[in-house]
RNA sequence: GGCGCGGUACCCAAGUGGCUUAAGGGAUCGGUUUGCAAAACCGCCAUGCGCCGGUUCGAAUCCGGCCCGCGCCUCCA
């Protein structure tokens, strides 16, 4: 499995701070752990970056040869559910369920692929509760009235990872109430709590927000896996204190490679739940085919800021037309008849292997699509122009992610060509008028006729 | 205040020393085509890369200073 054309992804770690060479701890598998959501809201445009970016690196791995694990989890306990299940009535379980499935739809729709496993908080209450006494065993915890802390001051190191320094004193939510917390940078393991608890050696109460990720990501990938991954807004505390615990725990960072993604932001503020500053998945998806907004994700660099423009979130709908166009000439024209395939030194993907370069990968799709098409067009095409083709539909789809649907797929399309051909009749009679009306119509529809010198063709132009 | 990131055409954006007299996408405008449209195609579109200095045969790319924007430091993808 290990093989050259593994060699050569660079991907930036955060634990360094500069681009490395991608080496798996075990040869051709990788172990991917990305944190998921607090499923209490509708996603956003930030939830879609991230999980496209996610995606896309886990199907670059795939294209590369490995065999990738992927775990995410679901955070379904934690205070703003219980908020929110306060407000309504409903159950923090049935919060978290009903949110968290209408976010895997629209992960569907964006064809990101689903992850291997899930892992959900509450079914690990038991793995948690272990990790934390384990942590105070190693005197790396102390309880304090049903409350469990982390012993920062256990810890050499506390704060390298996110550039916090020794003397720099951080408050947490958690302290608030709680003077006796015996250092300020200590943070919750375990929280007392009657109401929404679980029972444990402390009394009832439910796990702090970071030990989910160091107790899930321990019992399925192990102590030391290949690539953590997160927004950047993760950085500190939540991936610091998660280092933190498994360090003082097995001893060492239990990730090789630490990936962060850069915010999204709107009108050049982050984009978040809690401010409402912020512009959501299903309307971006009214807007847009899930495959120009995939585009739209893709077409800066993964690290950097991206800033919602909804002019810019426009134009990629029709850039991603043209995407689809080359694949339906090709299939039209015969030619798709074989599964594209490329290297992994193709010009195609070659940037992808410089820290996931995925937009000047779309810049280097786009070059050599555009004059394909034409040329597919005019049946003037050769074997190689059609090899190309397939390269590039391969590259678009299963290393980006991005689905050329062919509009007519899966739609009722008799009536539609009945439509077309009375109107070429009427256009055959001159009777213009008559023949425009057709036209309009199918346009209210969202069906766009085109009229080539090979005779008609129709597209859906809208969305979804 | 501490730590980090960024400022490239009308907009988004790649490029981090010569392969770039700066990719790609979108918008506008002009043209070809069309019954008219749409679509498609062709053309136009930064002698310039926040500003000022410096290093170099050569800089958007390296160094110094300055200006501006953003993120984290509190829940957050």
């Amino acid at each position: 499995m290990r093989d050259s054309k593994t060699g050569n992804f660079k991907i930036y770690n955060t634990l360094t701070r500069k681009k490395e060479a991608f080496e798996s701890i075990r040869t051709g598998l990788v172990g991917m752990y990305v944190c998921g959501v607090t499923p209490y809201s509708e996603a956003h445009l930030g939830h879609a970056r991230c999980y496209v970016v996610f995606d896309t690196l886990r199907r670059y791995l795939e294209f590369l040869g490995y065999e990738v694990t992927y775990v995410q989890n679901i955070t379904d306990i934690d205070d703003k559910i219980i908020a929110k299940s306060m407000e309504t009535g409903d159950t923090p379980s049935d919060i978290a369920s009903r949110y968290f499935s209408s976010f895997m739809g629209e992960m569907e729709k964006l064809n990101v692929k689903p992850a291997d496993i899930y892992p959900r908080v509450t079914e690990n209450i038991d793995k948690i509760i272990s990790f934390i006494k384990a942590l105070i065993k190693k005197g790396s915890a102390y309880e304090i009235s049903g409350s469990v802390y982390f012993r920062v001051s256990s810890l050499d190191g506390y704060g390298d990872f996110s550039g916090r320094g020794e003397g720099e004193k951080v408050i947490g939510e958690e302290s608030k109430g709680l003077r006796a917390k015996k250092d300020p940078r200590d943070f919750a393991l375990w929280k007392q709590d009657p109401e929404y608890g679980w029972d444990s050696p402390w009394g009832q109460g439910r796990p702090g927000w970071h030990i989910e990720c160091s107790a899930m990501s321990k019992d399925i990938l192990g102590d030391f896996f290949d690539i953590h991954g997160g927004g950047l807004d993760l950085l500190f505390p939540h991936h610091e204190n998660e280092i933190a615990q498994s360090t003082a725990l097995t001893g060492r960072v239990p990730a090789r490679y630490w990936v962060h993604n850069g915010m999204v932001t709107l009108r050049g503020d982050k984009m978040a739940k809690s401010t409402g500053n912020l512009f959501l998945l299903n309307e971006a998806l009214k807007e847009v085919s899930p495959g120009a907004l995939r585009i739209f994700l893709l077409s800066s660099s993964y690290r950097q800021s991206l800033d919602y423009d909804p002019e810019a979130l426009k134009g990629t709908e029709k850039a991603f037309r043209r995407l689809v166009e080359l694949k339906e000439e090709l299939i039209r024209a015969g030619k798709f008849y074989e599964q594209g395939f490329c290297d992994w030194n193709d010009p195609l993907v070659e940037a992808l292997s410089d820290d996931l370069n995925t937009a000047r990968t779309l810049g280097r799709i786009f070059t050599a699509a555009g004059p394909l098409l034409e040329k597919i067009y005019g049946k003037t095409h050769t074997e190689d122009d059609a090899a190309l083709a397939r390269r590039i539909i391969f590259v678009t789809e299963e290393v980006l992610g991005i689905e050329l649907n062919t509009p007519s797929a899966g739609m009722d399309n008799s009536g539609i060509e009945e439509l077309i051909s009375r109107r070429e009749k009427l256009r055959n009679q001159r009777r213009f008028g008559e023949a425009d009306v057709i036209r309009d119509k199918l346009l209210e529809k969202g069906i766009e006729i085109k009229d080539t010198p090979s005779g008609p063709r129709w597209r859906k132009v809208s969305p979804g």
